[in-house]
DNA sequence: ATAAATAAAGACAATTTTATCTTTATTTAT
DNA sequence: ATAAATAAAGATAAAATTGTCTTTATTTAT
């Protein structure tokens, strides 16, 4: 569905939501840690966020690093998905034509349709803080888990 | 949502299922040039489909060229999207979790989940045979419009 | 002022995807 | 049998995506 820049821009954005404030910010090393990507690759991804501090906000220097202001947690995912361009699913074709539209649709495209409406709905309606939340609950990854071998027991 | 080659391969199919027979087979030219693809790249996204002519069919020679049976046109587009390893949007979370599982779930799986069940049935119930009777109502397209520069009016 | 910590920027490299070109094998018609 | 037409196979190349490394700029603490 999106790309590796889309996939590690969403997981940072919503790691970032959950754990940072603006006194609290965090270091990309952890970030990467923590969402299971390349550390070079996500720094990469989150210049392309914090651009005029619009999605996500940094500092540099000593105790400097990444945050998210509460405004920005109003923020749609729709909206993390155009500022990295990743905005395929709005637009595009199932099939590949160059625009989806009733004036030229693909033998998919009314079968599909619905179905698009409702992925754009999503990412539309849900905001960055409402991920945050439910990252929150506890019950909710970011990363895969690595299972252990053994449950190990202490006597 | 899919590759090049997921898209090619899905407009190539409907396209050979709605014009060929097993007496009017299609030369790879044609095909390509109708679904505005690149002929070669086609060409060979069509040995992968015509792999033990499972899904689609292909004879060599003078008046050979692709076409696709009766028995064929009956398979999923899922079966198509298999064929060619594009089964990402089956199995993957939306957020790049190598697996998406309730075991694991990532933030946005309760959502999404539904939205995929249908995309998944769509795939599964829609044949070939259906998306190439699509396309024959005339009012389906698998290329491009050229606009034209003016409409032509005969005096 | 200086040093240290940090992100930003830029250059580079590896991998994957997309695309093309050439040669080979198969089939048909003569 | 031969030639022609076609897809299959294989080699190569271009472009895009993914990933890494080095240098620079900024900020803070001393
Ligand atoms: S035209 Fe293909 S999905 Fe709308
Ligand atoms: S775990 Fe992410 S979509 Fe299911």
């Amino acid at each position: 569905m999106f790309s590796k820049t889309a996939e590690y821009a969403l997981r940072a954005t919503i790691y970032i939501a959950q754990k940072s404030s603006e006194d609290n910010k965090l270091g990309i090393e952890e970030i990467a840690k923590s969402i299971d990507a390349p550390r070079s690759f996500t720094a990469k991804i989150l210049q392309l966020l914090t651009k005029d501090n619009e999605v996500i906000s940094s500092v540099r220097g000593p105790n400097g690093g990444f945050y998210i202001t509460e405004k920005a947690k109003g923020l749609s995912i729709r909206t993390i998905l155009e500022t990295i361009k990743e905005d395929d699913v709005f637009t595009k074709c199932v099939l590949g034509l160059k625009a989806c539209s009733e004036a030229q649709p693909c033998p998919m495209h009314f079968q599909y349709k619905p179905i698009k409406q409702q992925l754009i709905r999503l990412f539309e309606t849900k905001t960055i803080r409402d991920l945050a939340k439910e990252l929150k609950t506890g019950e909710r990854f970011l990363a895969n888990f690595r299972p252990r071998k053994k449950t190990r027991v202490t006597k």
